[in-house]
DNA sequence: CATGTCACG
DNA sequence: ACGTACGTGACATGC
């Protein structure tokens, strides 16, 4: 058998943490039992267990506590969110048929010890599921802990068996309690050895090996006199601490394997606890669980799969009928559907284009567009009044135009939670509807085939984005979002579909030549470097290079990473050594000529242009993002790389390029949104913002700042934006730590206001657990509740970065759709191409540059009224560099 | 596939 | 005692 025990406390608190608020009807707190609830069902699908159960702490003091009363003492109490939240656990586990185990005078820890040995003994299987590291001392042969994490608001599972204990203290498990008795546990307030920490107690594991030999030998070795009085002086200390450590097996628990055993729950009664704290998603889930249960029950004569969710997996879509379009009776079948339908109508499309599927309602469509007829078809159907629905709809939008868009479902998945990355139909379908969609099969596979299952599934696709934008039109318009998909997401796809297939004109022949040209370059300086070595190596691994530098020519090492000693330019820069310049160049050619030169060159397809592609869901922030190439990253600060950019030209050599870039959105944001009237003045006065800085926070008149003082004040301009902290200023302008700090304080000082937002914001986003952009995009922070220091300095930057980055995000979107909106509407040739954050590039006849330059440049700064109002500068040229 | 490095705003 | 600014994507290396 394989029996999973759970700790209780331990989840429940990590759900509740890692779990945004979330409440019932009634106002009770209900993230932590829903975080549990889909760890639990995770875990069942994953691990298949044959017998369940959950262990819990009682209030009551434990044996610890008798033997030590300082014992967890110092604990911050339990908050009565968390606290509330028990007895409905205890409730969910009841009515799922789980057993509850808690013994008074023992912990949690103690009775997954108990049943971890009670294992061992009958021979099965056992994993023991907590987040709390102090569990790991029970691992052996048969014992793993599947040990749960949030790492940035994802919830990770480990599974730490001895090999892996192993790997990462060098220890056995059994070690790891007399490794506590030394460094102590500030959590439980085990004291350990006063003066120990986590490096000096491994260090001595790894000598003697436990504690009695440790007590034995100490004295007799050549330790560090610090250490030895220390450890004599805390022996009393170090024993107490091994004992409250350790976890006993010896609890007077009884338990059977037959009554943990696996069964189903009792649906009707969990229904109905789900509809009282309106968990939706779930009770839709079970609801299909229990349709389909009626199924299962007649293939499998009876036997029922074990858990909610195994169940779940299994179970089949109630899908529409599809019909795969055939012949022109067809087409007119699907016309009359679409004209006596008053529903949205949801699009699928192949990713290569060729086949589509439209659900309508209760009926679904497939349509081939190698077929007579399909595609005036499809023409005059996107371009009716009905509203219209897609997955990742910009692609659609690259091959048809499309009338009334009202909901993309990847946008919307997106908007709800931006920090997925991944907004697959599939993965939607599964955690919405819990519908498993089958993927599509690849299509190099299909060797330009359709096949019947693609098309069925394309179908099936149509039904699914039919039934998430019902559902996400309704979580939108609750997260006060449905406004930015339709004012802003929905519009711009347009735009981004037009400015995709547009592309942007690379003098292919300049790039050949100014490869070979670099070619040349790289190989002089490899020859160069080379010599100094007096060897051959690979200049480009940062492991060999390493190994000439500091090894073979001794220069001194400066920082080291994970894998061996950093060699970034930040620490060459610092080395003295003939070798280090030619290094330095090496590596800006070499980057240039594979990632720009020869990356430009493999993409730009036969016309000579390089078609972006604009990722609208990758970032955190709202911002957009470009691939395949990325040419939101041109080089343009050297002078190597801006060389880059005088290749990339207009479409027709009367042409000329106009660039119009926002001056300092992000810091105008901030004064706006900080209400800050003194840096709003200092905008209003309309001269350099860094030097005005200067000027106040150095108390010098604004003539008698240097370029030192601006340097600093702009250092301190952008960390302010970050989230700053002053060790990061001090290396990043070259003082020490302590003028930083000066620095930010003088800073903060004279800009009170954003003082104010910066504490402001972060409190705010504690109690909200998230941030929003004046638009009102949000972002989830569960960052802001981790226990770990960095995660949560982390998440308090971004909450202070987020909504002045997405708000500018924001404003620039609005005024790509107000530009290409102009633009089209003066009857212009004029077109858009680009964006760079802050920055848009148009492409025009010469003759019209002039206009355009001024349409553009009013519509991005009258797009949104902010105090400071924002301001644009542009340009315009006969290539990108020349533009700007 | 992870890591290091480096390009951009 | 820790580790250090926000947000990205592409490439080369090496396991």
């Amino acid at each position: 058998m394989k029996i999973v025990a759970i700790d209780g406390n331990s989840i429940l608190n990590r759900a509740f943490y890692g779990v945004g608020p979330l409440n019932a009807p009634d106002g009770t707190p209900t993230n932590g039992l829903y975080g549990f609830i889909s760890i639990l069902n995770k875990l069942v699908a994953d691990e298949q267990p044959d017998g369940l159960c959950v262990m819990f702490d009682v209030k009551a003091p434990t044996f610890r506590h008798k033997e030590y009363d300082q014992y967890k003492a110092g604990r911050r109490p339990m908050p009565e969110e968390l606290a509330v939240q028990f007895p409905l656990l205890r409730e969910y586990l009841s009515l799922c048929n789980i057993p509850c185990f808690s013994h008074e005078g023992f912990e949690a820890d103690d009775l997954l010890g108990h049943i971890s040995h009670l294992c061992a003994t009958n021979g099965h299987q056992c994993r023991i599921v907590t987040g709390d590291r102090d569990a790991f001392q029970l691992i052996t042969e048969s014992t793993q802990v599947l040990h749960i994490s949030s790492r940035m608001g994802k919830t990770e599972t480990t599974c730490m068996d001895i090999a892996a204990i192993q790997e990462k203290y060098g220890l056995t498990p059994a070690q790891l309690i007399d490794l506590k008795a030394l460094m102590g546990d500030a959590s439980d307030n085990i004291p350990g050895v006063p003066g120990v920490g986590e490096k000096t107690a491994l260090d001595l594991m790894h000598r003697f090996g436990d504690l009695d030999t440790l007590y034995q030998e100490y004295n007799t070795t050549d330790l560090k006199a610090g250490v030895v009085k220390k450890l004599t002086e805390g022996k009393d200390s170090a024993y107490l601490s091994r004992s409250l450590a350790r976890i006993t097996f010896d609890t007077p628990l009884v338990v059977s394997f037959e009554e943990i055993r696996l069964t189903s729950p009792e649906a009707q009664a969990l229904g109905a606890f789900y509809d009282r704290l309106a968990f939706k998603k779930l009770r839709q889930k079970l609801d299909s669980v229990i349709a389909n249960v009626a199924n299962a029950t007649d293939i499998n004569s009876g036997t029922l799969a074990t858990s909610e969710n195994a169940i779940a997996t299994k179970q089949t879509f109630a899908l529409p009928p599809v019909t795969v379009v055939n012949n022109a009776d067809d087409i007119v079948a699907l016309e009359n559907a679409a004209a006596q339908f008053s529903g949205v109508m949801s699009i699928a499309m192949l990713p290569d284009g060729t086949a589509v599927g439209i659900c309508l309602g209760d009926t679904v469509f497939v349509l081939q567009l190698q077929q007579d007829g399909v595609e005036a078809c499809l023409s005059r159907l996107f371009s009716n009044e009905s509203p219209k629905a897609g997955h990742h709809i910009k692609q659609l939008l690259r091959k048809w135009r499309v009338t009334n868009i009202t909901m993309d479902t990847a946008l919307a998945a997106y908007l709800l939670n931006p920090v997925h990355g991944q907004y697959y139909l599939e993965t939607l379908a599964q955690e919405e509807l819990g519908f498993t969609l089958p993927p599509m099969p690849k299509l190099e596979s299909m060797f330009g085939m359709v096949t019947e299952e693609a098309l069925q599934i394309l179908g099936m696709q149509a039904a699914v984005i039919a039934c998430l934008s019902d559902i996400y039109t309704d979580t939108l318009t609750k997260a006060s979002l449905l406004s930015v998909l339709r004012d802003i997401e929905l519009p711009l796809c347009n735009v981004l579909a037009d400015m995709e297939n547009v592309g942007f004109r690379v003098d292919t022949a300049a790039l050949s030549a100014f490869g070979g040209k670099l070619s040349q370059e790289i190989a002089s300086l490899e020859a160069t470097i080379h010599a100094f070595a007096g060897h051959a190596f690979n200049i480009q691994s940062p492991k060999q290079l390493g190994t000439v530098l500091f090894e073979e020519l001794g220069l001194p090492t400066a920082k080291k990473t994970k894998t061996g000693f950093s060699v970034n330019a930040e620490v060459l820069e610092g080395l003295q050594h003939d070798i280090i310049p030619p290094i330095l160049q090496y590596r800006e050619l070499c980057k240039l000529k594979s990632t720009d030169v020869d990356g430009l060159l493999a993409v730009s397809g036969g016309d000579g242009r390089v078609h972006t592609t604009f990722q609208m869901t990758a970032t955190a922030t709202g911002r957009l993002s470009s691939s395949e190439p990325n040419l939101q990253n041109i080089p343009i600060r050297r002078a190597s790389g801006s060389e880059l950019r005088r290749m990339f030209l207009p479409t027709h050599p009367d042409w000329v390029l106009v660039d119009c870039d926002y001056s300092q959105i992000e810091l105008r944001v901030l004064a706006h949104i900080a209400r800050d009237t003194n840096m709003q003045s200092a905008f209003r006065i309309g001269a350099d913002i860094h030097s005005i800085t200067a000027s106040q926070v150095f108390h010098v008149p604004l003539s008698d700042v240097t370029p030192q003082m601006r340097r600093n004040a702009k250092a301190v301009n952008f960390g302010i934006v970050f989230g700053i902290s002053d060790f990061s200023l001090a290396q990043d302008i070259g003082v020490t730590r302590a003028q930083a700090k000066a620095y930010i304080q003088n800073y903060l000082d004279n800009f009170a206001g954003v003082r104010h937002y910066m504490e402001q914001v972060v409190t705010q986003a504690k109690i909200d657990g998230f941030v929003t952009t004046m638009l009102g995009r949000r972002r989830f922070l569960p960052e802001l509740h981790a226990a770990n220091h960095n995660t949560r300095s982390f998440g308090e930057r971004a909450a202070l970065n987020t909504p002045i980055q997405g708000t500018a995000a924001d404003i620039i979107k609005l005024a790509m759709i107000a530009v290409h909106q102009r633009l089209q509407k003066e009857g212009l040739q004029a077109r858009l191409i680009l964006q760079v954050h802050d920055e848009l590039i148009v492409e025009c006849p010469e003759q019209e540059s002039a206009h355009v330059l001024a349409i553009v440049k009013q519509e991005m700064e009258q797009v949104f009224p902010l105090n400071p109002s924002l301001v644009a500068e542009g340009g315009i040229g006969p290539n990108w560099l020349a533009a700007k």
